[in-house]
DNA sequence: AGCGGATTTTAATTCGTGTTAAAAAGGGTC
DNA sequence: GACCCTTTTTAACACGAATTAAAATCCGCT
């Protein structure tokens, strides 16, 4: 018999309460901190429920991972590709910056998570996560590389240090940022203003 | 009876080969995913004999995080004190952003753990160790307003900000950085260079 | 109503690792 | 060389958490 389309429907839906639940789990606790107990309560099962939807907690941190930086890279490609056809490079690259730090202060729980834990999850694991994470590397390979062609950016840094420097400073934010004092919108206007034009004046 | 010297001494020295065990390992593995034994090994002994040195895990790593900050500020200050009395407020920041690079890369494994296993530890531990963080923080703040305070820097910037972004981009050269293309230094210059000129031409 | 697969639960297992206990070894001092 | 304090080891314990097994429940369909 054909699953029933409402049937397989909740079915996802659990699936991604669950997956939701684990971002926000492991992204706060870490990934051998974060308790598969924590996790499905989080989803509102007991911790064998898990079972079901993912082989181990392994897969599971996988797939979090996985959903990460695919969200993370649509949502700024996205938002580049929105600009004006007018818009210079350096401005596509200040919308790639907002976009990111959007996506880690308010949006992304994945991004979050992605970040903090990529670090420290199994080696096989990140190994098998490289390949996404070098993609949305090249995203931002390409802002950097399209600026210097077209003259906007000095010619005398190397922008394969300059693009993790960049990613750096804004990843760093979901270590600190608390809502409060500065909107994500906040932050991200001081890091596209430190980063493209620099503290000093000019 | 007075415990003789050379006995305390070694007594010390096996403490220190301990605590840099503890460094390396937490740095790799994060807080969770360290094993005491593994410590232990490295520090050439068997698990239990951490205990005679240290009460438990969450002292160790705190005394890590401890022994972090205060090598890294103690050598931030060390770097910007030792500037000619000509030196600008932002050259005094440039030092002090080189003198963070070099840490994190070369000098301190202290450093690098305090970075990556800082959001891991248990919050107790985190509590205690926010006063010695913020005493660091410190350093930063005052480099930024003094450099503001003479006009050096932009009057249009969140300098609480700022400092965060400064060192998000420093910190998170932990990340990702490996000896080979290119060395500390130079990835400390490319830092100076974007946070206080910016990557747009002038 | 009742069949049957999908989903979730309860209960049990296994294993790793932090910690403790107790014994042994080391080494300086009288 | 015997004594005593320090340090290290061997052995055992405790406990939490990932995983498995088996039973129970749910729900659309006939």
């Amino acid at each position: 018999m054909v699953r029933s389309e409402a049937r397989t429907r909740k079915s996802e839906e659990t699936r991604e309460r669950l997956l939701d639940a684990a971002a926000k789990v492991f992204r706060d606790k870490g990934y051998a901190g974060a308790r598969l107990c924590d996790i499905a309560e989080r989803a509102g099962m007991h911790t064998p429920g898990v079972y079901y939807y993912f082989p181990s907690k392994e897969e599971l941190v996988e797939e979090v991972l996985r959903v990460g930086v695919a969200r993370t890279r649509g949502y700024v490609q996205e938002r580049v590709a929105g600009l004006a056809e007018s818009a210079s490079a350096l401005d596509r690259l200040r919308a790639a910056i907002e976009g990111h730090v959007l996506m880690v202060l308010e949006i992304g729980d994945y991004t979050s998570a992605n970040i903090r834990i990529f670090g420290q999850v199994p080696d096989d694991v990140r190994a098998r996560h490289l390949g996404d994470q070098r993609a949305y590397g090249g995203v931002w390979r390409a802002l950097l590389e399209d600026a210097r062609a077209g003259g906007e950016i000095r010619s005398d840094l190397d922008l394969g240090v300059i693009r993790m420097l960049i990613l750096g400073a804004l990843n760093w934010t979901a270590e600190w940022y608390r809502p409060g004092p500065q909107t994500a919108t906040e932050v991200a206007r001081e890091a596209t203003a430190m980063i493209c034009d620099g503290l000093g004046v000019r």
